[in-house]
RNA sequence: GGCUCGAUGGCAGAGUGGUGAUGCAGCGGCCUGCAAAGCCGUGUACAGCGGUUCGAUUCCGCUUCGAGCCUCCA
């Protein structure tokens, strides 16, 4: 069963062949600026980028699968009075930058653990590799495809006829754009490799270079991490789909003039989670995080759920509304799991429209209507049902076979004698008491069921 | 202003040139003393206008509306 996936570069779906024939894939997804938290919209990108790798892990593939951690460089505008985004974040919280890049790096990974999202082969630091990056930029000075101003080293894009193949840019539409501002830039295009430290100023964050004192520009760590770990042309770059116009564009540029690649067969982008019809963003202040849905009782495998309910390439509507039916459904799904038998085996059938789904470009709508189709089946064994979930499971990642419906807490005497007393009146037929003893376990927060086996207590 | 991408039932969201996925909610029923859960059933949904076609929600064009990027952003 052939895999393909849509290539953004290509703008279609194709048939996924690794560079390499030693069955290994390289994978490299862009990781989070590391000077605040990330919001459940970023979220959704890794959960896309997790399903990815387990899908090809399901082709058997042997996945190498790089994350960056930003944790210098991102400015927050290319203008010349551009502030480093890290810094900006020491300077708020009262903290070091390296302090809050290490603060922000856990959270960001206790998320991907709530969210279980498998961790990374590589986790690669910016701060980490400034050799790397400065080397990468010698290289592209050395084709003379640089330029120097009062504030750093720029890529000269207009030495790139292929810049912005990525995103189908429309340089001469940009530059009619009101909202370009170039500085000293030739280009509106144009970008920073490297940034000066203010002459005036000491940066927390700053290292030597062949151009006096400074920091690496964003984009350059990419592409000089990418390459280290992947080589200079590898299978998959995955970001969100804002990463499109600006950031892969400069990625392939800078490749384009050190090696000549476009860095990545395969370019796949996530799409948005919106909140009232625009997206989540982190940098305009309020957003939801991981942990404000923990605290609100949220259940994170819920928001997974949620995410793999759409397609990647679609953007999805956030809401609570839309959050607890993502969340009535998931637990169903997992008490419908939990009922059925172990020892069975998978259904060919069913798996083999399983593989086809998530080949297809993961398809996981379709992956998470099959399950419901399975389970409702009447031609599969339940054990067997069970089996083939838990095989549909090592893609979707939702902990199926890890569930179990809560441990009911102890029973206090007196609500274990109220319901004792209803079930005599029951057995007395006197409903009116029956259902008076019902109501008083109500008021004192417990609810009862009646089933084949006799009454049940829970919690309300 | 330029560019990219969208528009499916109350909500979320697949998919398809001709038999209306799936989930949540709602409604009806079965079951239950009642209830809960569960099960069964239930929806004249494909923005508008043209075009191509025997036939379009699906292909093409225009219009309208929406999102994103062009300034840091998954």
């Amino acid at each position: 069963m052939t895999l393909s996936l849509y290539d953004t570069y290509a703008r279609e779906q194709r048939e996924f062949v690794p560079i390499k024939d030693d069955g290994s894939v390289g994978l490299y997804c862009c990781g989070p600026t590391v000077y605040n938290y990330a919001h459940i919209g970023n979220l959704r990108t890794y959960i896309f980028e997790d399903i990815l790798r387990r899908v090809l892990e399901l082709n058997n593939y042997l996945v190498n699968h790089v994350v960056n951690i930003t944790d210098v460089g991102h400015l927050v505008s290319d203008a010349d009075d551009g502030e480093d985004k890290m810094e900006k974040g020491a300077a708020r919280t009262g903290k070091t930058a390296w302090e809050i890049a290490e603060i922000y790096t856990q959270a960001f990974f206790e998320d991907l653990n709530h969210l279980n999202i498998k961790a990374p082969t590589v986790i690669c630091k910016a701060t980490d590799h400034i050799e790397e990056q400065i080397a990468a930029i010698q290289q592209i000075e050395a084709k003379d495809m640089t330029y120097i101003t009062s504030d750093g080293v720029y890529f000269d894009t207009s030495r790139d006829p292929e810049y912005g193949y990525l995103a189908r840019l429309n340089i001469e539409g940009l530059q009619e754009g009101a909202r370009v501002e170039k500085g000293e830039k030739r280009n509106p295009t144009d970008f920073a490799l490297w940034k000066f430290s203010p002459a005036n100023e000491q940066r927390q964050m700053e290292w030597e270079s062949p151009w006096g004192k400074g920091f690496p520009g964003w984009h350059i760590e990419c592409s000089a991490m990418a390459t280290k770990y992947l080589g200079p042309l590898f299978d998959i770059h995955c970001g969100g789909k804002d990463h499109i116009p600006i950031h892969h564009s400069n990625e392939i540029a800078q490749s384009m003039a050190c090696y000549g690649t476009r860095l990545s067969n395969y370019w796949m982008h996530g799409y948005f989670l919106q909140t009232d019809k625009s997206k989540m963003s982190k940098s305009s202040g309020e957003f939801l995080r991981m942990q404000t849905l923990i605290d609100k009782g949220e259940d994170p495998i819920a928001y997974r759920f949620l995410c793999l309910l759409a397609h990647y390439r679609s953007d999805i509507n956030f809401s609570w509304e839309t959050l607890n039916s993502a969340s009535t459904a998931l637990n169903r799904m997992r008490e419908a799991y939990f009922q059925l038998p172990d020892g069975g085996s998978t259904d060919d059938n069913y798996v083999s429209r399983f593989t086809a789904f998530v080949n297809d470009d993961l398809n996981t709508s379709q992956v998470i209507a099959l399950a419901w189709e399975l389970l409702k089946a009447t031609d599969v064994a339940d054990a067997d049902k069970k089996a083939t979930l838990t095989y549909f499971d090592n893609v979707l990642g939702l902990r199926l076979s890890e569930w179990a419906p809560a441990e009911q807490a102890e029973i206090p005497a007196e609500i274990a004698e109220l319901v004792e007393a209803r079930q005599k009146a029951r057995a007395d037929k006197d409903w009116a008491a029956a259902d008076k003893a019902r109501d008083d376990l109500t008021a004192l927060g417990y609810e009862v069921v009646d089933t084949p086996d006799g009454s049940q207590v829970k919690t309300l």
